[in-house]
RNA sequence: GGGGAGAUACUCAAGCGGCCAACGAGGGCAGACUGUAAAUCUGCUGACUACGUCUUCGCAGGUUCGAAUCCUGCUCUCCCCA
C-alpha cells in the first residue's frame, strides 16, 4: 500500500538531503513522520506551503504525517537563517495560531481518524510546558555536548558572522536542543522515525536523531527539501512588500491567484512540481506545451488554479479567475457589465472599497477620488505623483489630473473601477 | 571601571555651517517593450491649500542672519583595554 515517497518527491524536485536509510526504511511499512510549523501567526503563508506539501505526500504515499506546531520552540525562536534575536509569543495567542493552522492543514491533510493514516496535529507546548530546567538541562543536556551544539551551522554563523552585532542569546542556543527534544518525544510517543523541513532545519533535525540515538538507542532520520527561490532572486512567498498568506482575510484569493499566475517561466515549472498532485506525465505535458507556446502561459494558469483550488476553495478559484480575466481583458467596459451585482462584489471581493454619495462625486476630483476621499493611496501626493506618471485608469481607461468623474462612469448604476498601474484596483460605490 | 567610534529617510550609505527634502546603491511604485512573465530602458520615491510653504538627519537644549553639519547634556549601539 506504502508507494515510494523518496521516488515521488525526487522527480518533483522536493528533495535536497536524505539520511542514508531512510528510503529502505520508509519501504517496510507504514511509518510516522513529522514537520514543524512555526506558530508567529494565526495563518501559514505559502512559504510555509513546502513542508505542508511534504506532509500531504507523505500521506499520500500512504504513511501517517505529524504536524507539530512549535508552541514551545516558538516561543524561543529558531537561529536558524535570522540575523538578530526574535520576538516570543504568549499563550493565548499561540493557542489561537494553533488553530487557525490546523484548520488550513486540513485543507491538505486528512485528519479524519477512522484512517490508519490519518494526520495528526500535536503541539510541543504541551509536553515542555511542565518540564522543568533542572529536568530538562539532566535528561536531555546530559547526553548532547556543547561542542556539538556549536559545530551547528546555525549557531557558527549567529556567533562569527561579523554582520551580526548582537550576539546569540542563550534561549536561541538552545533552541537546537528544544527542537531535538521535540523529535525524542514523538519517536517514543508515536514511533515517529522521520523528521522532515527544509534544509535550513538539517542542523536542527540531526540533533534531534542524536538524541534518539543516545537516549532511545534508536534510529531517526531526516529529510529535507530545498528552499524554494525565484528565479530573479528576490524572497519566494512575497509580495508587495507582505507575505502572501493562505488566510483569504489576510491575502485576497484574488491576489493569491495572482501572485502564482505571474511565475517566470523558469519558477512554473519547478512550482507545478512541488506546489500540486498533478503526477508526472500530465505536468510533463504541461510543460511541453508550454515550451511551445509560452505566451499562453498555460503552465502559470494551471499552476495558480491547483493551488488556489487546494488552499481556498473552487469557488473562489472560479471567482479569482472570472475577475483577472476581466480586468486584463481588452473588451472591460463591456465585459465587466456582463456582471451581475453579486458576482461582481465576489469578483472583487478583498479590493479596497470607498463609498460616497452622489453629492459627493459630483465635486470629487481625481485626487479625492484616488486620496483625500477615499485613502487608497497613502496621500494627495502619492495621487498627484499617481496621476503624473499616468498610472491612473478610470474603468481601465487612462485619465489625467483634469479627469472629472461623473455619473456616466457608473458600472450597474453603481460602482466605478480606478486602477492604479495594472495590478492596484479600488473600487469606489457610489450610493 | 578606563579609552575610542558611531546614531542620517524602507534598508545600506554619503554629507561635516548656507548651493540639503538631503549624493549614491538596493528595495518599492509607475511608464515603454512584452505574455498580467523575465531581461532591458525611463521616470518617481517626506507632506501640503504645490513655480511656494511646512516638517524631517537618535533625544533635549544652545551658538549663529542661517545647523544634518558647531557647542552642552541625555539615551542607545559598537570596538579596544582592565
Amino acid at each position: 500500500m506504502t508507494t515510494n515517497f523518496i521516488e515521488e518527491l525526487q522527480w518533483r524536485g522536493m528533495i535536497h538531503d536524505v539520511m542514508p536509510g531512510a528510503e529502505e526504511h520508509l519501504m517496510e511499512g507504514m511509518r510516522s513522520a513529522y514537520v514543524g510549523f512555526d506558530p508567529t501567526a494565526d495563518s501559514l503563508h505559502i512559504g510555509n506551503l513546502v513542508p505542508i506539501m511534504l506532509l500531504a505526500h507523505y500521506q499520500r504515499c500512504g504513511h501517517k504525517p505529524f504536524a507539530l506546531v512549535g508552541g514551545a520552540t516558538g516561543m524561543i525562536g529558531d537561529p536558524s537563517g535570522k540575523s538578530s534575536e526574535r520576538n516570543l509569543l504568549d499563550e493565548n495567542t499561540l493557542r489561537h495560531n494553533q488553530e487557525a493552522i490546523k484548520n488550513q492543514l486540513s485543507h491538505f491533510l486528512n485528519f479524519e481518524s477512522d484512517i490508519e493514516n490519518s494526520a495528526v496535529l500535536v503541539n510541543n507546548y504541551d509536553w515542555m510546558r511542565e518540564f522543568s530546567f533542572l529536568q530538562f538541562i539532566r535528561d536531555v543536556g546530559k547526553h548532547i555536548t556543547v561542542n556539538y551544539m556549536m559545530a551547528k551551522d546555525s549557531v557558527k554563523n549567529r556567533i562569527s558572522s561579523e554582520n551580526s552585532n548582537d550576539g546569540m542569546s542563550f534561549t536561541e542556543f538552545t533552541y537546537q536542543l528544544v527542537q531535538g527534544y521535540d523529535f525524542l518525544h514523538l519517536f517514543k510517543e508515536h514511533d515517529c522515525t522521520i523528521q522532515m523541513g527544509g534544509s535550513d532545519q538539517w542542523g536542527n533535525i540531526t540533533t534531534g536523531t542524536e538524541l534518539i540515538r543516545r537516549i532511545a538507542q534508536g534510529k531517526g532520520f531526516a529529510i529535507t527539501c530545498p528552499l524554494i527561490t525565484k528565479s530573479d532572486g528576490s524572497k519566494f512567498g512575497k509580495s508587495e512588500g507582505g507575505n502572501v498568506w493562505l488566510d483569504a482575510n489576510r491575502t485576497s484569493p484574488y491576489k493569491f491567484y495572482q501572485y502564482w499566475l505571474n511565475s517566470s517561466d523558469e519558477d512554473a515549472e519547478k512550482y507545478i512540481k512541488i506546489f500540486t498532485f498533478l503526477n508526472k506525465s500530465e505536468i510533463d505535458a504541461l510543460i511541453e506545451n508550454h515550451q511551445e507556446a509560452p505566451h499562453q502561459r498555460q503552465l502559470q494558469r494551471r499552476l495558480a488554479e491547483e493551488i488556489t483550488k487546494m488552499v481556498h476553495s473552487l469557488e473562489e478559484f472560479e471567482n479569482a479567475e472570472k475577475a483577472s480575466n476581466i480586468l486584463f481583458s481588452k473588451s472591460f467596459k463591456t465585459d465587466i457589465k456582463t456582471l451581475d451585482e453579486k458576482t461582481f462584489l465576489d469578483v472583487f471581493e478583498g479590493v479596497p472599497q470607498a463609498e460616497i454619495s452622489k453629492i459627493e462625486l459630483a465635486e470629487l476630483d481625481m485626487i479625492g477620488a484616488l486620496a483625500a476621499r477615499t485613502n487608497f493611496l497613502g496621500s494627495n501626493s502619492e495621487a498627484r505623483r499617481a496621476l503624473k506618471e499616468n498610472a491612473v485608469s478610470v474603468n481601465k481607461e487612462k485619465v489625467n489630473e483634469d479627469y472629472k468623474l461623473s455619473e456616466d462612469d457608473l458600472i450597474n448604476g453603481k460602482y466605478i473601477i480606478i486602477n492604479k498601474g495594472k495590478k492596484n484596483t479600488y473600487i469606489i460605490k457610489v450610493s
